[in-house]
DNA sequence: TACGTCACTTAGTATCCTCGAC
DNA sequence: GTCGAGGATACTAAGTGACGTA
């Protein structure tokens, strides 16, 4: 491969765009002015009105001012970004607005960038690099309440880079006048380049497409290891129930934490370092305070309502009818405790993992939402699937299918910006089909009153022809009534990620072959070139 | 067992691009 | 031909889990 490609260098701002401080104009060196940017363009968005957001910016920025703008710049309510900002969002009005050569030059730019670089030879094959591009530098943006958020991401330098390429390849060379941090030939491990990131001093890595053979193999292997799952889940179910009686209350608590994990495809729950991220959770790491206790609600007995920020910063809320035993369980592991205990104070991913080792190989906490997923698209795709429907009927079909796995493992959205003003749109084109066949039926009804005075052929016909109208009108209403309420359901409902990452793609192919839908209509382009393995693979009648 | 490091998968959002309606 | 909605893609953060060491 040919190494990375580096985040294009910072372009000082032209003379006349002015950065002010306290109601003055102040010319900010360029390492100053470079981050002072990373804010500005950031203006409009709320990220910038954070307490938390703002204090890291200033302290990081500072620390990029010389020891004149240090003395200065000491409150950042008085620093004034807005002729900045007004500046960057007429050069992207510009860019939009700019000529279709212009336009094409960029795209020829970009395409000489990715074939130059966006390509690697592994086992004598080449293959597509996932992203080969450093991440420019900028102000961190971490989801949700991220104690972080705000800090100054620092520009990759070439010596900063770890260069991973077998030993007998053309190394890489690094930039005019710079050197590689070191250059190694690993090949225990999968990534080409690394280097790490400041912010969280964590790894960050260059790897290979989802089309490559090597992706391909792991996510092969990844549904494999969920169909051996399959074959003995009713074993470990049986075992986990078994453990809710235990003595050992480490053991209770595993068993009562496995229950959730399968049965609510709850992710595991590493333990995270506090104040160093967002305050979120998962299976083993929930608290006290992330459930209540209902004997009854609503008509049901034992539930447990869940409230909590999972992976992202994602609220998952719901409410669980469990068995007596979960339920009683539970009450004892609250026993005493304040909110901000842990839930499972026995237990760990550590622990649950060598407990799953045991029952399957390979077998791991995540497995269990790779099978739940994808054993729910196969059993949802049998029940809803009508071999009568049409094509388009067949594919809303497989939404649904799929939402009930996206619902499943809590993928969420936020509502697209646009989502009002398109459902209104709709709702405007449901009327008009509602007015439209409104007067269709009345001019049926004219034209029945009028072939029953005159009883003559022609007025005969007018009747048939007005009453098919009526039908496909009809038809049409429900066709957008349909669409409508499709749209309304995935409103905060995300389907790519179950697509992408826990449905075996192979229940889909067969899906396909089995109703002669072409798959094109369920994977576009890079989902196919993602899957290629499954759709050569599997045929109709393949079982899960 | 606690802890840190490392490698890899999974995740939502911002931006780009295409295609159909007008 | 223009415009905007929505799908595709780019981006990078945030998880999981293996492993080595004390």
């Amino acid at each position: 491969h040919k190494g990375p490609v580096f985040a294009p260098p910072y372009e000082p701002l032209p003379e006349n765009v002015k950065f002010y401080y306290d109601g003055k104009v102040m010319k900010l060196s360029t390492k100053a002015e470079e981050v002072a940017t990373f804010f500005a363009k950031m203006l409009d968005h709320e990220y910038t009105t954070k307490e938390i957001f703002r204090k890291n910016f200033f302290k990081d920025w500072r620390k990029e001012m010389t020891s004149e703008e240090k003395s200065t710049i000491t409150n950042l309510s008085k620093c004034d970004f807005t002729h900045m900002s007004q500046y960057f969002k007429a050069q992207s009005e510009a860019r939009k607005q700019m000529s279709k050569e212009e336009k094409q030059k960029i795209k020829e730019e970009n395409e000489r960038l990715l074939k130059e670089y966006g390509y690697c030879v592994m086992d004598n094959h080449k293959e597509r690099i996932a992203n080969f591009k450093i991440e420019p530098p900028g102000l961190f943006r971490g989801r949700g309440n991220h104690p972080k958020m705000g800090m100054l991401k620092r520009r990759i330098m070439p010596e900063d880079i770890i260069i991973n390429c077998s030993k007998d390849s053309k190394i890489p060379a690094p930039p005019p006048g710079h050197k590689w941090k070191e250059v190694r030939h690993d090949n225990k491990v999968t990534w080409l380049v690394s280097w790490t990131e400041n912010i969280q001093g964590s790894i960050k890595y260059i790897m290979l497409n989802p089309s490559s053979r090597i992706k391909g193999e792991k996510d092969w292997q990844k549904y494999e290891t969920a169909r051996r799952l399959k074959k003995c889940v009713d074993k470990i179910r049986n075992q986990y129930r078994e453990d809710w009686k235990s003595k050992e209350m480490k053991v209770r608590q595993r068993a009562v934490a496995l229950y959730f994990i399968d049965k609510l495809a709850l992710r595991a729950g590493n333990e995270k370092e506090e104040g160093e991220t967002a305050d979120t959770v998962g299976c083993c790491s929930l608290r006290v305070e992330h459930i209540k206790l209902h004997p009854e609600l609503d008509g049901q007995e034992y539930v447990v309502e869940f409230d909590f920020l999972g992976k992202d910063s994602i609220r998952y809320y719901n409410k669980v009818p469990v068995e007596k035993r979960v339920f009683k369980n539970l009450q004892l592991f609250m026993e005493n405790k304040q909110p901000e205990d842990d839930l499972f104070d026995r237990l760990n991913t550590s622990i649950l993992n060598k407990h799953l080792q045991d029952l399957m190989e390979g077998l791991t906490a995540k497995v269990f939402r790779t099978y739940n997923a994808s054993i729910t698209l196969q059993q949802q795709l049998k029940e809803l699937t009508n071999p009568d429907d049409n094509i388009p009927a067949k594919i809303l079909s497989y939404n649904r299918a799929n939402r009930a796995v996206a619902i499943l493992c809590n993928h969420q959205r936020a509502p697209p910006k646009t989502f009002e003003k398109s459902m209104m749109n709709l709702q405007s084109k449901i009327d008009a089909k509602k007015e439209q066949l409104a007067d269709a039926r009345r001019e049926l009804k004219s034209a029945k009153a009028d072939a029953k005075v005159r009883r003559d052929e022609k007025s005969k016909k007018t009747v048939e022809s007005k009453k098919k109208a009526v039908q496909r009108i009809e038809e049409q209403l429900m066709k957008l009534e349909v669409q409508a309420t499709d749209r309304e359901e995935n409103k905060q409902i995300a389907l790519g990620t179950s697509k992408l990452n826990y449905l075996d793609p192979r229940i889909s192919v067969a899906w396909c072959k089995k109703w002669g839908i072409p798959i094109e209509k369920i994977y576009n382009k890079t989902q196919r070139e993602k899957f290629a393995w499954a759709i050569d693979m599997a045929e109709e009648d393949y079982e899960f």
